[in-house]
DNA sequence: TTAGGTGCAAACAATTTGCCGTGTT
DNA sequence: AACACGGCAAATTGTTTGCACCTAA
């Protein structure tokens, strides 16, 4: 009663998501799909992104809103994924890991940003 | 000629920001100010948090844009920030780093993102 | 047949911009 | 006096939703 079918454009779109490496926004993906499949439309893109999101099938790479720091030292931060609240960490900057990153991938870094995701205290009690 | 001004908004809403521990939103920020401040407006909070993102006195923490990644192992990410571009990144994961957090911090950590920032190899060559 | 899926357009939300009067230097 | 700044509202941009039709099971 509460199944989920089988639609080609939820495939379209996983696999064109998959195939790429370039961490796509719906906007480019509908950009390169819609010349072979010129129905498609772009509410249809967002709409199969957030099912799969939301079943665990993909990522969602970002904050949804622009938030605002006027800490500019790097520094890591904490996300509760219950209340939605964003938390300074004090956690030493670690420039090991950038070099590990440099090592890996060739690219040139300058700093990085560490996010965790969980319940922050207050939460985590309310069960 | 180009020069930059003192002003009252930019102050408040710097100040307001450097007081608050919360990673506010535009629109928080202008919800906080607007009871003692009646003729702020929401656009020069956009305003005046944009021209201090860009001299680098506070920090933007999101990407603009939501983006997708169809790989959902924990993984990190390197945004290049001259052409925009997001790649995957090959490192392990590092568990010792959500108990760091959990130490430091006392939330319910379940994972971590790492996002490094600097200039891919393709755009690191043309100066 | 029946619930889920899609296209399309309208609605909504977040952010930017143009215009024009005000404030800083 | 010049020109940056701010208020306001309109414009843009990113994302969601309602509705009528379509399709997999």
């Amino acid at each position: 009663m509460n199944g989920k079918r089988y639609s080609r454009q939820r495939e379209l779109i996983y696999e064109t998501l998959k195939c790429s490496h370039q961490h796509p926004t719906a906007e480019m993906l509908y950009s390169w799909l819609k010349p072979e499949n010129p129905t498609l439309s772009l509410g249809t893109v967002y709409r199969n992104l957030n099912l799969l999101a939301d079943e665990g099938a993909i990522t969602r790479m970002a904050f949804p809103v622009e938030r605002y720091d006027a800490k500019v030292e790097p520094h890591s931060h904490f996300r509760c994924m219950v209340c939605g609240g964003v938390y300074d960490l004090e956690l030493p900057y670690d420039r090991h890991l950038d070099d590990a990153a440099l090592l890996a991938s060739g690219h040139d870094i300058s700093r990085h940003e560490l996010i965790f995701h969980g319940s922050c205290c207050n939460c985590k009690q309310k069960h």
